[in-house]
DNA sequence: AGCTGGCACTCTGGTTGAGGGAGTGCTAAT
DNA sequence: ATTAGCACTCCCTCAACCAGAGTGCCAGCT
C-alpha cells in the first residue's frame, strides 16, 4: 500500500494521469481500451490491464466491480493533484468576470458575498468565503449604551465601516454619560490599533499599577477588556451555490445530501476545516475522507487563504464532488483569493 | 368542479375527513376497504366506492392509477383544513419545551432563533421566523461617523439593544464633530419614537418652513431622512431544519429539492409568501400550488403573525410536505406565535 | 523480458413475462 | 339506497435472459 511515486515508473504515472483526467471528464469508470487510445503511449489494452492491476495493488485505483473500468481512489486523486496535474490557465471570460466582480467594492462584506457567488457560479459548485478575521482589523470607534440590570451594549466600528455589537455584564451600574465618556476615552486612545493589539494593551493596563489611573479610566479599561475578550468572535462564512451540489449524482444520495447540508447549517465543521487552510500558504486541497468529517466523505474542498497587506485574514474555496476538474479549479481558487485580497486592500488608514 | 360544502352531504364529508386523516398518517393511497373500517359509518366498501367516485368528480380526491386507493387533492386538503379538521391540543411535553425555550430571552434576535429551531425540531419539518419589522420598533440612539467621499456611516439602536447600520451619501463633507452633534441632536429629539414616526416627522420637518432651523439642525434632519428612507429594510428571516425536508419522500426528488432550496437561499419568494400572512389574523395556510410559487408546489406552509403590544411585527411558520398533520401543526404554530410575541414583549420603555 | 492477441469469465443494466395483490367500476340482487 | 359479486386494470416483484463491457490469464510473438 506504499503509494509513493518511486514505486512507479513514468509510464504507470502517465497512465494514472490520463485515467484520472478521463474519469473527471466522463464520470464513467475507464477501461483498458479507452485508456489505450487516450494515452499517447501506443500500448495495447492488455498491457494497460497489467499496469492497472499494479495500480490497484498500490491502492491508487479501484474497480467498482469485476467488469467495470477503473476509478481513482482518494490516494489516486492525491497523487494526481500533488505530482501529475498540469494546471489549465484560466479562461479569459472567467478571468474577466472575476476582475470586474471584485474591483472597487465600497463595502467589504459585499465583496465577500460577490466572491462567494463568483466561486459558485463559475465552477457550478458551492463557493465559500470566511469573513475576515476580526483580530487583524483595526479599531476605529467604540461606545457604550446602558441597558437594564448592569448590562451594557457595546458598539464598535472596525476597518472604517464595519459595525459590531455585543452585550457585556458590568459589576456596577453606569450612567449614560459615564459610559459615553468611557467610549470617547477608549476611542481616542485605541483608535487605529488592531483588535488584538487593543486586547493586549488593555490587559497590560489592568496588570500594571492601577494607581496612576483615575476611576473613570479604570472603568473604561475594564469594560474594554470585557468587550474584547476573545472566544466570542464566532467565525462565520458566506456559502453560496449549495444547491449546485444536488446536481452531482455522486452526492445526490439522500443521506449524503442531508449530512452535507446539516454540516453547512451547523457551520462548525466547515469552519474547522477552513481554519486548517488558514495556516498553510497557497492552495490547499482536501480530497474525500481526507477532511476527517464524514459529511465530506464524497466531497473535495479546494481552498486558499486570502491576505490583506500580507496578513492572512481569511480563507475561501470551492466545495464539490471528489470528481472535480482540479486542473481548472486550483488556479481558479488561487486567483480568486488574490483578487479578493486586493479588493479588500485599500481601507487601512486612520483618519 | 364546484367543490363547496353544500354539494356534499354529511356522510361524504365524514368520509373525506377520515380519508385525509388516514392518508396523512399512512402516506398510502387509501382504498374503500380501509375506509369502510376506519369510518364509524358501517358502510360496505362498495358504497364507499360510489361516494369516492363523487368526491373524485368534485376534484377533492384523486386516484394515482386505476387500482390504487384515493389521495386528497389540494382542494380536498383545503376543504379539510377549512371545515372538517378537529384540532388536536398540544402535547404537554411540547408545550413545556416551547414555554421554557421562549421565556426571558435577554436578546430578541436570540428569541427569534430559538423560535425557529423549536418549530423545526418539534415538527420535524422546517421552521421559519421573520425578523420583527423595523418600522414598528422604537429608536433609542443614533449616530454618524464620517467615511471618505462624502459617505457617512449611520449606526442606530432600536428597541433598547438592537444595532443596525447603513451607509448614506451626503451632498457635502461633514467633520466628525459635526456628525457627532447631529447624532446627539437627533437622539435627543426622536428617542423613544417608532421608526416610522421618526420617518414621518423628519419628512414633515423638511417640508415645513425650514427658516426656523439653523444649518446644523437642517443637516441633521437631512441625514436622518437618508438614514431612514424606506426601501432598504430588506426583510429577512431565520430558517431552520431545512434538511428535515429531505426525509420526506414526496419532496426528495432532486429537482423539487433543488427548487426548494434555491428558493430558500434566494429568500425573496419566501418573504413574499410570508408577507401575505402578515395581514391576515390567526393561522394561515398555503397548500401546495396555492402559494403560487412553483418551488412550493408540493409543500404546505402553515403560518401565523406574531405581535408585540397588539401590533403585528412579524410572521412565523412551518414548511413541510402537503401531507402534514395539520391538526397538530395548526395549534402548534398558533401558540408558538403567541409565545414568541410574549417573549419579545417587555422591552419598550425609554430610559 | 516485455508486449500482445485471444478467450473464457464475470458483472451490470435493460427487457420481458408471469404471478400476486390491491382496488376499482359495473351490474344485478336485496 | 345499499350491497355482494365479478371482471378488469394496474402496479410491483421476481426471475430469467441477453447484450455489452471489461477483466484476468495464458500462450505466443518480438
Amino acid at each position: 500500500m506504499a503509494n509513493n511515486t518511486r514505486d512507479l515508473n513514468e509510464r504507470s504515472l502517465q497512465l494514472l494521469k490520463t485515467l484520472v483526467e478521463r474519469y473527471i471528464s466522463d464520470g464513467q469508470p475507464v477501461g483498458s481500451r479507452v485508456l489505450s487510445k487516450d494515452s499517447a503511449l501506443n500500448l495495447s489494452p492488455a498491457t494497460i490491464r497489467n499496469v492497472m492491476a499494479d495500480l490497484e495493488d498500490l491502492g491508487l485505483v479501484h474497480s467498482p466491480h469485476t467488469s467495470a473500468g477503473r476509478v481513482p481512489t482518494v490516494s489516486g486523486y492525491r497523487l494526481f493533484v500533488d505530482s501529475l496535474l498540469t494546471v489549465k490557465p484560466l479562461d479569459a471570460a472567467e478571468l474577466m468576470r472575476l476582475h470586474q466582480g471584485l474591483s472597487e467594492k465600497e463595502d467589504n462584506s459585499q465583496a465577500i458575498g460577490v466572491a462567494s457567488r463568483l466561486l459558485a457560479d463559475l465552477t457550478k459548485m458551492a463557493g465559500v468565503v470566511t469573513l475576515p478575521r476580526r483580530e487583524l482589523v483595526c479599531l476605529r470607534h467604540i461606545e457604550f449604551l446602558p441597558l437594564s440590570h448592569k448590562r451594557v451594549l457595546v458598539i464598535f466600528v472596525t476597518n472604517e465601516q464595519e459595525v459590531h455589537n455585543k452585550i457585556i455584564h458590568t459589576d456596577k451600574v453606569f450612567s449614560a454619560s459615564e459610559l459615553q465618556q468611557a467610549g470617547a476615552y477608549l476611542s481616542a486612545v485605541y483608535c487605529g490599533h488592531s483588535l488584538d493589539a487593543v486586547r493586549a494593551a488593555v490587559l497590560k493596563e489592568l496588570q500594571d499599577d492601577q494607581e496612576r489611573m483615575n476611576q473613570a479610566m479604570l472603568d473604561a479599561i475594564k469594560m474594554a477588556q470585557l468587550a474584547f475578550e476573545s472566544g466570542d468572535d464566532k467565525e462565520d462564512y458566506v456559502l453560496t451555490g449549495e444547491t449546485n451540489l444536488m446536481d452531482f449524482s455522486e452526492l445526490s444520495d439522500r443521506d449524503h445530501l442531508r449530512q452535507l447540508f446539516d454540516a453547512f447549517s451547523q457551520k462548525q465543521d466547515v469552519i474547522h476545516l477552513l481554519d486548517q487552510s488558514m495556516k498553510a500558504d497557497g492552495v490547499q486541497i482536501f480530497i474525500g475522507e481526507e477532511s476527517g468529517y464524514q459529511a465530506f466523505d464524497h466531497c473535495s474542498l479546494v481552498t486558499s487563504a486570502y491576505s490583506v497587506n500580507d496578513q492572512v485574514v481569511g480563507v475561501l474555496g470551492v466545495i464539490g464532488p471528489t470528481r472535480m476538474a482540479y486542473q481548472k479549479i486550483i488556479p481558479f481558487v488561487d486567483v480568486t483569493a488574490k483578487l479578493l485580497g486586493a479588493a479588500l486592500n485599500p481601507k487601512t488608514t486612520t483618519p
